[in-house]
DNA sequence: TCTATCTAGTTCAACTTTCAAGAAAAGGTC
DNA sequence: GACCTTTTCTTGAAAGTTGAACTAGATAGA
């Protein structure tokens, strides 16, 4: 018999501790270092500042909440009350979406462009510093291998899975 | 003339944003994946658990507020209120610390070791699917190496940088 | 000693996130 | 069309986090 629930337990190995341990402390000191940085220099979080950058570069800077929240990666609750910050700082409108009734189109507006374009230098320059200025190219593409791959993970393909955007 | 705030922006090549990108959307998902796996099954968010986790490998269950902010890379405000919801659970108790009269000790429960008992298992589970059942030997290394490198980037030896737990 | 400064930890208010519930429109089936 | 289900987005309350202010005790220098 070996159901999930009662063999005995995959313990991690002193590596693997090693690695999940630093993975926390790096994620963690990382996440506080960026969003001190954005609240000082633009006045907002950190995700909140990803929410701007999405709209700059989408067509017409304009995009469908929930697609805005697809490509965030967070819930459709927490991006509600997110542009209503952004919306109460200028930065944002909302938009009836012409072709679905139900539908809210988030738009970057001219606020919102100048905002990013002034703080982008400043944020870009943390970004380095914090990480590209302190790995190596061959570290670099592996990392980006290793994002991709558990990033993927947490959204296969077909889906039934318990994505963020979807609740 | 080249200062920091008037030189041309290096922005980040189209390799660095993709690794980026990939960077943030792996975290959020793994710490939105987390945060409910643990508050599903232990009733708290990942980071509370992490501080239960600290204190069942500390001597005697206990560890100093300040010791164990830094060891969990938060501000002691945020310390604070967790050991002040985990106290109502149960889980901690809180204890003066009889050679400084100003200090606390964070003190692991009965109760806090057999929920943490009780959790791991599936947790560790959690882990393992997430991340390491998804990555090769060498990428778990690799991961391990780049992380500790990010760390140890934010929290310099010498040190007047900007620590969470010394705000 | 007296005083200024620093450290440990907490508290309050403001802000952000989560969770559950709900309104409104769209889509599918008979 | 009438009915049921699903999708889209919002809301309000509870939980968690932040930043500044604050208390109390430790520390160091005159």
């Amino acid at each position: 018999m070996t159901t999930a629930s009662t063999s005995a337990p995959r313990w991690l190995t002193d590596e693997e501790q090693r690695v999940w341990r630093a993975y926390l402390h790096a994620t963690t000191l990382l996440e506080d270092h960026f969003d001190r940085q954005l609240q000082r220099d633009a006045g907002m979080p950190h995700t909140y500042y990803g929410l701007l950058v999405q709209l700059s570069q989408a067509p017409r800077r304009r995009m469908r909440m929930t697609e805005l929240a697809r490509n965030a990666k967070i819930t459709r609750s927490r991006l509600s009350h997110a542009i209503a910050r952004l919306e109460k700082n200028g930065w944002v409108r909302r938009e009836d979406c012409p072709s679905d009734k139900r539908g809210q189109n988030a738009v970057l507006t001219d606020d919102g462009l100048a905002m990013l374009r002034r703080s982008a230098p400043g944020h870009v320059e943390a970004v380095r510093q914090a990480m590209f200025d302190r790995l190596t190219d061959e570290q670099v593409r592996s990392l980006g291998e290793i994002m991709r791959t558990l990033a993927t993970g947490l959204e296969p393909e077909g889906t039934d899975a318990d994505l963020p955007w979807l609740r």
